[in-house]
DNA sequence: TTATAGTTTAGAATAATTATAAACTAGAGA
DNA sequence: TCTCTAGTTTATAATTATTCTAAACTATAA
């Protein structure tokens, strides 16, 4: 019920109405112990599986989008066309293994950089990612 | 006329038939010199622009794709979900403007990296790719 | 309790890409 | 040079991912 509440009130500072769908996201999403790569079909699956009452596919990507807006979750570069989302929202770079088409976490502190380029005129830097394209 | 045979060469070297639609695209796509970042929808109208018998879409998706497995071309990682590709095939980086989602090469030697991953045991790395997004 | 603005939903619409199968063509061998 | 065939191109249909629409529903302020 403390933990609802949690989510209720994430829910509610980022100006999104605490609604039963998006509660249960919510509940799906941030309450992990391990990240989460994922895109909306596959998060439609996962949250429908046991239920007869569904959220529906609509309502999926609706919440994803405000989810990610909200900065819960993060876009995951790549070279597919269709859009890949994470849970680990802190910057970290990834694996992506050209076999398996599989997506891995590297954490943060295995990468480190010495040298970034300046930025063009006027603009500044809002992250910086890292993909390390794998085979055999 | 030997820029023609050049091309010729290499398309036959990668078992590609040179066709007139291929000679054709390759020649807008690898005598350049500045790269140049592309979907299929913007190479088609390039190409087409000013000419009377069109390439059709189909010939375009297949030739990018038969170019990309040669090595010719190499995919762009976005956040879109649609295929962006680069002409420039060396190892390199980008940035990405979140405001004008307009994609820019970092020269490789912009970047330095000291500290890099152990990939997974059994697999290889393949290529790194630094994708730095910026905003105003 | 009620009014209303925000939200959910099924299904239609759109956009990007891939598949299909008939017509065409590069190039090997006669 | 001619012919045959496997590879290629093409228009169009099919598929996939996503966004749009508008009617029904609901959280919440008054």
């Amino acid at each position: 019920m403390n933990q609802k509440n949690e989510i209720v009130n994430k829910l509610r500072t980022s100006g999104l109405r605490p609604t039963k769908q998006r509660i249960l996201l919510a509940q799906n999403l941030f309450i992990r112990n391990k990240t989460f790569h994922f895109t909306v079909e596959k998060l439609e699956k996962e949250i429908n599986k046991n239920r007869n009452e569904k959220v529906s596919l609509a309502t999926i990507y609706n919440t994803v989008e405000a989810f990610t807006k909200a900065g819960y979750l993060k876009e995951i570069l790549t070279s597919k066309n269709k859009s890949y989302y994470d849970t680990n929202i802190k910057s970290h770079h990834h694996f992506y293994d050209e076999t398996t088409k599989e997506l891995t976490d590297i954490d943060y502190n295995q990468v480190k950089l010495n040298k970034v380029p300046i930025p063009p005129k006027g603009k500044k830097i809002k992250s910086l990612e890292v993909v390390i394209r794998i085979q055999k």
